[in-house]
RNA sequence: GCUGCCGUAGCUCAGUGGUAGAGCACUCCCUUGGUAAGGGAGAGGUCGAGGGUCCGAUUCCCUCUGGCAGCACCA
């Protein structure tokens, strides 16, 4: 007999070999029906699963959490068998949960289109109908193969191979279609219900490595039931409507246009915004003892040879040379990808001091980097971007301690743009790397105390992670990650410590001890790329901006003419104010005002009509809200004012 | 870069083997209207580029280019 022990402490004995389901139906016939899984000892299993030992087991039901999983995971094997059944000839190859449904990736000489998806569907419903029970099998290695081979199902052979020599090799049977698979499954395929839906196709790489072919990847969402998919379903409607490239165009603020495929056309609007983002950054980092400087777009091809970006990252760096020469002896120059051989040479021009030690050099630097083409995203991915970049030079003593200064530098940073919950990542050294292993083990030795600190300094409200093998090709770094208003999260800033740059190009300062020594340098960006940051700012605030932000703070719309010469001058005092203002005097009806500034999200629109321009008042209405609020123009532009203050300047 | 899909007016999108249409935006006229679309008229397109098939291509085929969704990549 063997013990088993529930979550509410109970024991209660069965005979060694009894399943997690005889137990339910021992208990009752509702739990019998009603569980989908068990948790044994912590480990989701099989209701089937023989019991051999005693055990703590808790009883999941298929509306628990953790059953969703399940659901999904059910939900990509009937997607399977509906796809061989339907399109006799398709291999099966992978079919993992992922976050909000499954995917599976099909094999076929013929790739799926959407279009299939009403056919797969119904053959799933069908399948689901059905309510076959999953039932396991153990085969050995060589059966696994053998019974693969006979299918002509290679990708699966391989998957077999690829499993550690003397681990069961599980099977599940779903009523004559049999899957290798790890598990674990529900009772029977009826579980999965009716909350599903294929999403969309797309290629993957057979194993993720775009050397291998390519596969047909089909997604899908599952979900317990139908209120919980749809809410899902509007979730990402929601997000659609958030899509930075959407509101870009429709707040006027850039453009990407054929011939410059990968770099922003910023219209004064969105270039509004970026010069706000900018002289924000510029002012925190006057107050930090930064310099802020300027290194060459084009540089001749040796510096990056020195640097080392040459031999990592040539075929992504735009090469320039003069289109009119075509002498063979012409000298190759490259568009920055980087600012940091820039910073190194100002540094390096004078002999420096220890005195000078940290040298905090800053650049709005203008970057451009050949990315591959299906990479580029709005302004999420670009081709040309500016980094609110710098380099500190410092010796290594100074390195911890700079660290933690930029590290509040960037979580305030974040939290002035309204962010609040951050996740600071370790990155260690990676495979293709330069320096030698004592110099690595130092820096992140360094990094790992630092990130301790990061963690115990906010009282574990600022999370980390290691993420081995992630680091530059140069140095460790830590990532920073902020989580936006609909729970995405974004690695944005970063911090890079490199005891291999300032070497590679003979950069010194001279100690206290009269010798030269070899600087620490740190690279480190808060926003990242600005333009990017940006896209993320749109798209957190869904085109709302604080008013400081906004590209277009005011409109003064008038209601008829008799108030044209009030209303420019209402403009003319809240422009002296420092407000950013336009006025709309068109003959058009104020619902007709209203809603088009609403439309394009200007924050306060101010009307003026008879009674105003008798009163020296506005009537002030705010986005999002259909209020007015009537007040002297004296007042509303003090209030606006206050408002429009840029965080750290309050 | 790879796979699939797509490219028609500034925007959103119809449509056709016989050289194109709507709504919104734009211009003009009427309207001076109190908080999310007042009415009328007009202008606007080498149907992404090049090649091919055809009497004839925006439509069918090929190549290129750009975009979208994934994958791979991200100093």
């Amino acid at each position: 007999m063997i013990t088993v022990t529930f979550p509410d402490g109970a024991k209660r004995s069965y005979e060694k070999g009894t399943t997690a389901a005889q137990v339910a139906a021992s208990i009752s016939k509702s739990l019998e029906k009603k569980a989908v899984a068990a948790v044994v000892d912590g480990t989701l299993s099989d209701l089937s699963d023989p019991l051999q030992s005693d055990a703590k087991l808790e009883l999941v039901m298929r509306d628990d959490g953790r059953a969703l999983e399940l659901i999904r995971h059910d939900c990509a094997h009937v997607l399977a068998e509906a796809v061989q059944e339907l399109f006799p000839g398709t291999q099966v190859t992978i079919g993992p949960v992922i976050e909000n449904g499954f995917y599976y990736d099909f094999f076929r000489n013929e790739p799926f289109t959407p279009a299939d998806f009403p056919v797969i569907e119904k053959k799933m419903r069908e399948i689901i109908q059905r309510d076959k029970p999953f039932t396991k099998s153990l085969k050995s290695r060589d059966e696994a193969k053998d019974f693969f081979r006979a299918k002509g199902e290679n990708f699966k052979v391989e998957l077999v191979d690829a499993i550690p020599a003397g681990q069961d090799i599980k099977f599940y049977d779903q009523g004559g279609w049999i899957d290798l698979c790890r598990g674990p499954h529900m009772p029977s395929t009826g579980r999965v219900g009716s909350a599903f839906k294929l999403m969309k196709v797309a290629g993957a790489y057979w194993r993720g490595n775009s050397n291998n072919p390519m596969l047909t990847r089909i997604y899908g969402t599952a979900w317990a039931n139908d209120k919980d998919m749809q809410s899902y379903l509007t979730a990402l409607e929601e997000a659609e409507k958030r899509d930075h490239r959407k509101l870009g165009r429709e707040m006027d603020l850039f453009h990407f246009q054929e011939e410059g495929p990968g770099v922003v056309f910023w219209h004064a609007k969105g270039w509004t915004m970026f010069q706000q983002l900018i002289q924000y950054m510029r002012r925190r980092l006057t107050k930090l003892d930064y310099d802020e400087v300027n290194a060459p777009q084009v540089l001749d091809k040796s510096l990056w040879e020195t640097s080392g970006h040459w031999g990592w990252y040539k075929e992504s760096m735009f090469a320039v040379t003069s289109a009119g020469d075509e002498t063979e002896d012409e000298q190759v120059f490259a568009l920055k990808p980087m600012n940091c051989p820039g910073h190194v040479q100002i540094f390096k021009h004078g002999l420096r001091s220890y005195r000078e030690l940290p040298m905090r050099l800053a650049e709005f630097g203008t970057v451009h980097r050949y990315e591959a083409s299906g990479a580029l995203h709005g302004l999420m991915r670009v081709r040309g971007f500016t980094q609110d970049d710098a380099h500190i030079f410092c010796t290594e003593d100074q390195m911890a301690d700079e660290c933690l200064k930029i590290n509040d530098l960037i979580l305030s940073t974040y939290r002035d743009f309204g962010f609040t919950e951050f996740v600071v990542k370790l990155s260690t050294r990676p495979e293709k790397r330069v320096g030698s292993d004592a110099a690595w083990d130092r820096a992140e030795a360094i990094m790992s105390k630092v990130l301790e600190q990061i963690a115990i300094e906010s009282d574990g409200k600022i999370k980390t992670a290691v993420n081995p093998g992630e680091g530059a090709f140069y140095g460790p770094k830590f990532e920073y990650v902020l989580r936006d208003a609909i729970g995405r999260d974004w690695q944005c800033g970063t911090t890079q410590v490199d005891f291999n740059l300032p070497e590679r190009f003979g950069a010194f300062y001279i100690g206290e001890d009269g010798n030269k020594h070899v600087p620490v340098m740190i690279h480190r960006a808060i926003c990242g790329s600005m333009e990017r940051f940006l896209g993320i700012l749109i798209e957190n605030y869904a085109g709302h901006f604080p008013l400081w932000l906004a590209p277009l703070q005011i409109v003064v719309c008038t209601i008829t003419s008799e108030a044209d010469a009030y209303a420019v001058d209402v403009v003319r005092q809240l422009k002296d104010a420092g407000l950013r203002v336009e006025v709309d005097l068109r003959n058009e009806k104020i619902n007709y005002k209203v809603r088009e500034h609403s439309v394009t999200k200007v924050p306060v629109i101010l009307v003026v009509g008879k009674r105003e321009t008798e009163e020296r008042a506005v009537n002030m209405r705010r986005l999002g809200s259909q209020d007015q609020k009537s007040m002297t123009l004296v007042d509303a532009i003090a209030a606006l004012r206050a408002e429009a203050t840029p965080p750290d300047l309050r």
